[in-house]
DNA sequence: GCCGGTCGTCGAAGCGCTTCGACAGTCTCT
DNA sequence: AGAGACTGTCGAAGCGCTTCGACGACCGGC
């Protein structure tokens, strides 16, 4: 049970070398002949050494943790978060940190907390909102961050997120290569875009460049999130565009009601209609039928936010905005 | 930007007392008088004093922090680990500790890392498996630890979970009073019962012991999440069982699907087909009708996992299970 | 054969905190 | 009034690690 924990200094002894040449071989940070080395780490694993975290944070002014901010409040798509979560402690263990996993509830506070503690080197946030309470307060923190999303004045921060405008653009693009020649975008609520929020605008404004780069006719507009509000859209958008053969759905709570609205309007996915969504690849595949899609990378965003504030943490510049590229997965609905 | 932290000593100097007198302020382990205590905390909060992390793991043995392992793989419910691991850092937090994120994929090196190194002081565990490769590691560790969910062989250690051979029981009683003699349960995937997780074959054992207490005919089986293997699982269901009345429902992504196929085979729910669902309240009173079901408590069993650990750190001693009773709500599906 | 330059290693000085023993003062019994 | 028990505070000794400066040993160039 409880046999207390070696230390260095019983490394060093056990390997006959003084503790400072133990820190060298480990850190690297010195030249130590390839003999010392192979004594050294003979000893460590006889021992069972780890080294004290603590102790270690104490001294060099690292504590080799990351917090990871998750929202975990209504509203979010949650299986979505928890893959950005893991992503996050894999990306982190790959570059030798754990994660520190604080919630937002605890607000503003938390994030002082762990920072002026020294518990953590830097700062992963999830979820931000366009007027994030929080990004005042990351632009005075000694300790470097990165926002997985964009607040609407990212300026002086890091964030990083799918290019939505890429996104809307591919859905377009693969439409136009199945020989769709007039689809509508269904976007968010409203009132999303009369917030100007950012990634339902930047979505609208890719599919109508990619639209006229296409040459194709289309529509874009907002879509409530109520069964029956969809069901009256979409009876309408058939009504006043007869030729309509492809539709993209970035809502992801309106995708399922999109889905029966057709159904009950006697339009079959794929033949009379042809559907992609922008959505969580969950949602996609448990749609019926399963949906086209461009997923949400969630893996692929975890990790490059992991790689930009290790960048920030060695001093290196990083970008201050880094999009990432759409992924289309052609399902049954196209 | 990078104002060097604020120490001890320089709170102490400011306060004009000793810097064991400060330490004795924040810990409460001496008797301060309160004057001197007033002062030294204006102190604090004047210089915006936080203490380093690490050196207080240094010097006291303890980082206040314990770890959090989460599966984060394929057939758990996600919303629910969700709920599990926000309980747990609401839990943890209110003891004055953080969690730090371990995900299962590091195996038993991550879980023997963190307690080497004293990063954590105790670990806690979903998601355990029957025969789980951690259990013999938990075992000989110094650090206290607690599971959510129980090994086959759970001694010494401590395990928390809903009781779910209770809970089936408890669904199979409630159709039986209500006059059912053909039931079914619709369990989780069968790649979940192929893991020989515990919670899904402790919930199958508990229904059929019930079933067969009660005199009742009845059949188990795994549940696929997608809705197209849903509806034929359910029609299969009830071509096999013509007799079948009763439904139990132990997979939070499954029931709505379940619930929608029931209405594409053109059985009435409750008038053809009872069902009672196993899942988080909020999903029960979402579906269409509201679900009668029992709940899982994931609130509770991550503030009790806390509690038991936070116990254990403290040297008091714990009971080995704790199971929570489960509760059965009634609304309208029965 | 001597000088300057690496190379490999060591010792010691912290890092910021907790905790132990010591010790003046005060209070409470006789 | 004096012994004994508290109270409130201080100083100092670590906790286990990193890192800096120092210093022999060895190298090649002249």
């Amino acid at each position: 049970m409880s046999r207390r924990a070696v230390t260095i200094s019983e490394v060093a002894k056990h390997a006959g070398v003084a503790v400072s040449t133990v820190s060298y071989v480990l850190s690297g940070k010195r030249t130590i002949s390839a003999d010392t080395r192979r004594r050294v780490l003979a000893s460590i694993s006889a021992l069972g050494y780890h080294p004290h975290a603590g102790a270690r944070a104490l001294a060099s002014k690292r504590s080799n943790v990351i917090a990871l901010v998750l929202p975990l409040r209504a509203g979010m798509h949650v299986p979505v978060l928890m893959r950005f979560a893991s992503a996050v402690v894999t990306a982190a263990r790959r570059f030798d940190h754990d994660v520190l996993l604080l919630t937002a509830d605890e607000g503003t506070a938390g994030i002082r907390r762990v920072a002026a503690s020294a518990l953590v080197d830097a700062l992963v946030l999830m979820d931000v909102e366009l007027d994030d309470r929080r990004v005042p307060l990351l632009r005075e923190l000694a300790e470097p961050s990165v926002l997985i999303g964009f607040p609407a004045h990212p300026a002086g921060l890091t964030c990083v997120d799918l290019d939505f405008h890429a996104a809307g653009a591919r859905c377009v693009e693969h439409l136009a290569e199945r020989g769709h020649e007039e689809i509508a975008l269904l976007g968010a609520p409203s009132v999303v875009y009369d917030r100007a929020t950012g990634f339902a605008t930047r979505t609208r404004d890719g599919f109508e460049a990619a639209l006229s780069e296409h040459g194709l006719k289309g529509v874009a507009l907002p879509c409530e999130e109520t069964f029956d509000e969809v069901y009256e859209t979409v009876r309408d958008l058939l009504l006043d565009h007869p030729g309509l053969s492809g539709l993209v759905v970035h809502n992801e709570a309106a995708v399922g009601h999109v889905l029966a609205a057709l159904r009950q309007l006697g339009r079959r996915v794929p033949q009379d209609m042809a559907v992609v969504a922008i959505c969580p690849d969950d949602v996609a595949e448990r749609a019926s039928p399963p949906l086209t899609s461009v997923l949400i990378p969630a893996e692929e965003v975890g990790r490059e936010a992991v790689r930009l504030v290790m960048d920030k943490l060695e001093g290196r510049a990083v970008p201050d905005s880094t999009l990432l590229a759409p992924l289309l997965a052609v399902r049954s609905s196209t």
